[in-house]
DNA sequence: CTAGGTAACTTGACATTGTCAAGATGAATG
DNA sequence: CATTCATCTTGACAATGTCAAGTTACCTAG
């Protein structure tokens, strides 16, 4: 019986046919929502019609699942950080100041993603796949080769190290927007007086 | 049967005695040897010698419990920086060095309990209990009246919003702490140069 | 076109978790 | 001495991640 939709490669039948795709969408949507916490792989799986471990035939376990959602995030982010930079009728400075806006308003309204991206889930223990931690990679790259530009430029104090500066200025960046993201600095919706802050005390 | 050892008000027999305080000096251990995730209630009192859900006469539920873990890690805090703080024989400048180069070793140190200390565990969706509120926001009260203070000592940029500027200089600290804290800036163990590097990009 | 291999999927099961409800205990108080 | 009430225990439930053993159906070799 049931031998019906065989051709249709979508989501009928036993072999769904882009499970892992869907799989990721959902989850993505899920993580974004809830947080990485409370996405469970049984509820997952099931709310996209499919039993509760199917999951496991395209994804080792939750957190082989979880990394592949903070990569996709990586792409989103820097796809964004590519747009920012890539505007030419801008100043120097004011590349700046989207680059710490955009840097500011990615991780808050990616709040869960962002936390994922960055966070002890996939850093600690090495419990990151070699794929994930070359994108990241990528990403803190983008951010030294930015900095030794604002350096150069004179808007960075350039007496020090640009690795080290590299690691205070993301430093900065992280610890402002986990603190806004976790509920610490909670009344501040006006992100340009921060941004505003950030560059006085920073801008040589 | 075993009705010996009555009038010793401590480990033995039905009633603990001590079961509060010594759960939480346990759990304590045990956050700080594993983390928060991974502190199971049951395991918690039955390591004690008591039942797996004796605790919950003594706290409402696991955030509870961490809660009063996290308030006592402010207390240790708040005790290390008055320390750092009273030292009359540095300049200023060295005792700012000192506190931040405190802050970083304390959270290093401390990682699962700094975690909770200033994790969305306790502060996202107002889940903490209004005493512990108050711990954490007289910490943040005694940082805003140091940067007051290298304000006018002419260390820190004195132009700017007091209040906003130390949310910045918070921000740099607590995000350099967490990316060590979470693996990402792995091989730090020369704390000095990080701290020089703080101390060059942010003062005036 | 068919046989069989194999990837994709399901069901059943297990251990672990937080937490509640109902009962047992015993220290303190009248 | 009787009673009350905080303290502690046992039993239970639902949720979770994940493994092992079966089932299904697509694909490819003959």
């Amino acid at each position: 019986m049931a031998k019906v939709v065989k051709k249709i490669k979508t989501n009928a039948g036993y072999h769904h046919g882009e499970l892992r795709e869907t799989l990721l969408k959902e989850a993505t949507l899920m993580v974004n929502a809830t947080g990485t916490q409370s996405l469970s792989m049984r509820a997952l799986g099931e709310s996209i019609g499919v039993s509760r471990t199917a999951l496991y035939h395209h994804f080792k376990n939750k957190n082989d699942l979880l990394s592949a959602i903070a990569e996709s995030g990586f792409d989103t982010w820097q796809g964004l950080v590519d747009k920012i930079i890539s505007n030419n009728d801008s100043s120097e400075q004011q590349i700046l100041r989207n680059y710490i806006k955009g840097y500011i308003e990615f991780s808050t309204e990616n709040a869960f993603i962002y936390e994922l991206m960055f966070g002890s889930a996939l850093w600690k223990e090495q419990a990151s796949s070699e794929s994930l931690k070359n994108t990241a990679y990528k990403s803190f790259q983008f951010h030294l080769s930015l900095t030794a530009r604002w350096q150069k430029s004179g808007i960075l104090n350039s007496d020090v190290d640009t690795l080290r500066l590299a690691q205070v200025t993301w430093g900065t960046l992280h610890g402002i927007c986990k603190l806004i993201i976790d509920g610490i600095y909670a009344d501040n919706k006006n992100i340009d007086h921060l941004v505003d802050t950030i560059i006085a005390s920073q801008v040589h």
